[in-house]
DNA sequence: TAGGCCATCTGGTCCT
DNA sequence: AGGACCAGATGGCCTA
């Protein structure tokens, strides 16, 4: 096991801390960096097209300070806590899903996990690879060259499945296929 | 030490 | 209106 685990994760920045300065001034067109609509302060970073039409702002009428309405300090900070924590929830699902995709495609096992990218990448051969096994399985109930739909590939593979009865064949190619791609 | 990877924060935008 | 989504920034940890 590698040791880039659960201690380093659990040393990182907690989130627990006091609640983050929401200073007003480092809200989008305050001073602090002289932005204007076009381009706008973003935690620390800036970004253009701010449609005025979707947000409320208030302040100096006509260029100007103009600030979000997001009511009193404290409920600000409460509202950034509770985003947060939706944020957190969020990453945690799709990290999780990330999981459950390392888990679902076959690869050389190794101690160092498979990074996001990897898995993605990964993931996208294996779909190629399987689509050609089920094309190659297929070759009796689909005409060559005509434009199949998923629904017709998966029903043609289901069939496929029915009339052999067995899986075996299924993994003979695959591990075929994975080792050409791989 | 540089670079890769990651978690978290953040605020704008989209969607229901 | 509020939550989900998105992407930039930041900083920590790890490895070569």
């Amino acid at each position: 096991m590698k040791s880039k685990g659960k201690a380093s994760k659990q040393s990182r920045r907690k989130w627990s801390h006091p609640v983050p300065e929401l200073e007003p001034d480092t809200e989008p067109g305050s001073s602090e960096q002289e932005g204007s609509e076009a381009s706008v302060r973003i935690g620390s970073s800036w970004r253009s097209s701010l449609r005025s039409s979707d947000v409320k702002w208030q302040g100096a009428s006509g260029g100007g300070r103009r600030r979000r309405q997001y009511g009193s300090s404290k409920e600000r900070s409460v509202r950034r806590l509770e985003s947060n924590e939706r944020e957190r929830q969020r990453m945690h699902k799709l990290n999780n899903a990330f999981q459950a995709l390392r888990e679902a495609i076959p690869h050389v096992k190794t101690d160092k996990k498979l990074s996001k990218i990897e898995t993605l990448t990964l993931a996208k051969n294996y779909i190629k690879a399987l689509t050609t096994v089920v094309l190659d399985m297929s070759g009796s109930c689909l005409t060559a060259g005509a434009v199949q739909s998923d629904a017709k590939l998966l029903q043609c593979y289901q069939q496929h499945l029915e009339e052999e009865g067995e899986e075996d064949l299924t993994q003979f190619h695959l591990v075929r296929e994975f080792t050409l791609i791989f």
